[in-house]
DNA sequence: TCGCCTCACACGTTTGAACTGT
DNA sequence: AACAGTTCAAACGTGTGAGGCG
């Protein structure tokens, strides 16, 4: 009854969304993430509709700085014991959770400043990691560079705030930060990381989801919106492959301070190689040199691997929604990085530059000459050309990806089966995590791209997730749990409705940060909000500066199945100028 | 040989329980 | 007794390099 009822919204909405397809794809003028609504219900709201909630991101200079330099993040597997700890002859216990330490956080860390909430109302907030588009990349010549096609994606997973569902001005009291959010290459992660591929990009997303008792699951007036902050895509890698990241991570991430100052540092290296002499590490020297010879490399491979600065400056989309670019001439990333497309051009052209890339392996990776160490940091950040931002947004093309591992529950089901994940969700009766939805494969969706970056629709993940558990938030557990089965997910209705999710931000680089869209109905959440006692909350108590939000503990039992409901996704989107704080 | 990945490591930060002072 | 502030060890997060693998 209830999934015929979301299924019934689903229809509805999506048609909506078509009529207003072509319209409201241009870029919102506000220099916020403004939300702006393809279906919110007209009358029966209070001003504080959830189109009119903006998002900020927190840092966003320090996110930008890592973005013109091509942002990195670090997957690993988790399981490992910790080594240091244990021969430091510490007395390590190891609780359940600890056993999970090698999984990276994500930095700089995803944190938002949220506004225009309905005080009163209950919102849940989420995030997801979605591919930015189907390439795998390789860092060459100093360069970000396709390298052909994406490997399967791997189990869409969500992060549910665990502060969710919390009322509006328990969210906007203070940042919301997504900090604990750990990714993880693992494709059998069992801990609700997210799960990721190595040498891909991906577009972290913010969901906002209405789940106010009067605005619950089922009901037409469930509303949420999602935002995007082009500025904090990256690419995962297993180890940084850009010196520049690697530099700019150990500057502004606390827990590296051990490597700061490049003496230093490198008398630390030193040490722990037992000599009492300043060695340049293998990989500085490598991308000290790489930078050298990009540098010239990039001189010689003019209009192949450099800039074009005739890209369009803000995002276009085809008839069918595929979106066409984001590069900004003035965005350095626009340089470097592969384009996909530009105005008018296609999108093979990605291609073409891979091939042309070709000519320029010479420079990739070469092992580093020791007459190079002689060159001192100082000198190195002095003589190296600038770098060229090496991540662009790149239009995902979903005809590309034709065989994408539809996936189960959360961290469970990687290689149990695939297809509709039912058969895990009903056999896996709980998962050590408050987040996840498996993400639908990328062939079952057309995706349409709003401002750029397309990406793995948001509805997808909770169309087709098999479970989430969620001791925080329930309704958000539930609304990304229910069995696609139930939501007919694959039919061209629900393509219909991926047609009109929400998708990478921005018209321009230079002016727009973050693009958000709007649903009105997300069912599902009135059951799970109106269970709430199952899941003591304090959802008005005040939180700390920063607070985190950690994935962990393992601790709901709820069962998959409870958790099965299903959501929608509305999609609309506004270009974002964003103004800092 | 090469690129990618895993693992162990040392070090710094964060956290929270235990302790102390008011 | 209650609360606030301090201390400190454990837990956690980090980049690095060696080595494995395909």
């Amino acid at each position: 009854m209830l999934q015929e009822k979301a299924s019934a919204v689903i229809d509805d909405h999506v048609t909506r969304i078509q009529a207003r397809d072509g319209t409201d794809s241009a870029p919102h003028p506000s220099h916020l993430a403004v939300a702006v609504t393809s279906n919110i219900p007209s009358g029966n709201e209070s001003d504080q509709n959830i189109e009119n909630i903006k998002v900020v991101l927190h840092e966003r200079e320090l996110w930008k700085k890592f973005h013109e330099a091509g942002t990195e993040m670090i997957i690993t597997k988790a399981g490992r014991k910790r080594g240091s700890d244990l021969s430091r002859g510490h007395a390590v216990v190891h609780s359940t959770s600890h056993h999970v330490i090698s999984n990276r956080r994500m930095f700089p860390s995803y944190k938002v400043k949220v506004t225009g909430m309905n005080p009163k109302t209950k919102y849940i907030l989420l995030t997801d990691i979605v591919p930015a588009d189907d390439h795998r990349y390789k860092f060459c010549d100093n360069k970000w560079m396709v390298a052909g096609k994406a490997e399967p994606a791997m189990p869409g997973r969500l992060y549910v705030h665990p502060d969710s569902p919390a009322t509006g001005s328990h969210w906007m009291r203070q940042l919301v930060s997504f900090q604990k959010l750990k990714l993880t290459n693992n494709h059998l992660d069992p801990f609700g990381h997210i799960i990721l591929n190595s040498m891909h990009k991906y577009q972290p997303r913010l969901h906002i989801v209405k789940a106010d008792e009067n605005n619950a699951f089922g009901s037409k007036n469930t509303a949420y919106c999602t935002h995007v902050f082009h500025e904090t895509a990256f690419i995962s890698v297993t180890s940084y492959q850009n010196h520049k990241i690697t530099q700019l991570k150990i500057e502004n991430n606390p827990f590296a301070k051990g490597f700061r100052g490049s003496e230093e540092g490198d008398l630390r290296v030193s040490r722990l190689q037992g000599k009492d002499y300043p060695v340049i590490s293998k990989n500085m020297v490598r991308q000290r040199l790489i930078s050298s010879h990009g540098h010239l490399a990039g001189k010689l491979g003019t209009g192949v691997l450099t800039g074009h600065p005739q890209v369009l400056s803000s995002y276009q989309y085809t008839d069918t929604g595929a979106p066409l670019s984001n590069s900004d001439p003035q965005d350095p990333l626009s340089s470097s990085f592969p384009q996909s497309r530009e105005p008018g051009l296609l999108y093979h052209r990605f291609k073409h530059r891979a091939d042309n890339a070709r000519h320029l392996e010479l420079g990739c990776k070469r092992p580093y000459l020791e007459t190079s160490a002689a060159v001192s940091e100082e000198h190195y950040y002095r003589s190296a050309p600038a770098y060229e931002s090496p991540l662009l947004s790149h239009p995902y093309c979903a005809d590309a990806i034709s065989s994408r591992e539809a996936c189960m529950y959360g961290g469970m089901e990687a290689e149990t089966g695939s297809g509709t994940g039912e058969v895990d969700e009903l056999s896996s009766p709980s998962l050590n995590c408050n987040m996840w939805a498996s993400m639908q494969p990328y062939p079952r969706y057309s995706v349409q791209t709003v401002e750029g970056v397309a990406y793995q629709p948001f509805a997808a993940h909770f169309a087709n997730a098999a479970s989430v558990v969620s001791p925080h938030c329930p309704a958000a557990v539930a609304m990304a749990t229910r069995p696609q089965a139930d939501l007919g997910v694959y039919n061209p209705t629900t393509t219909a409705v991926q047609r009109a999710l929400p998708v990478a931000p921005q018209a321009s680089h230079s002016s727009s940060s973050s693009s958000s869209s709007t649903s009105p109905t997300i069912p599902g959440l009135r059951d799970r909000t109106s269970h709430q006692s199952l899941y003591p909350r304090k959802s008005g108590s005040p939180l700390r500066p920063q607070r985190d939000f950690s994935i962990y503990p393992p601790q709901s039992s709820m069962s998959i199945r409870e958790a099965s409901y299903q959501y929608q996704m509305g999609l609309s989107s506004a270009g974002t100028h964003w103004g800092d704080g």
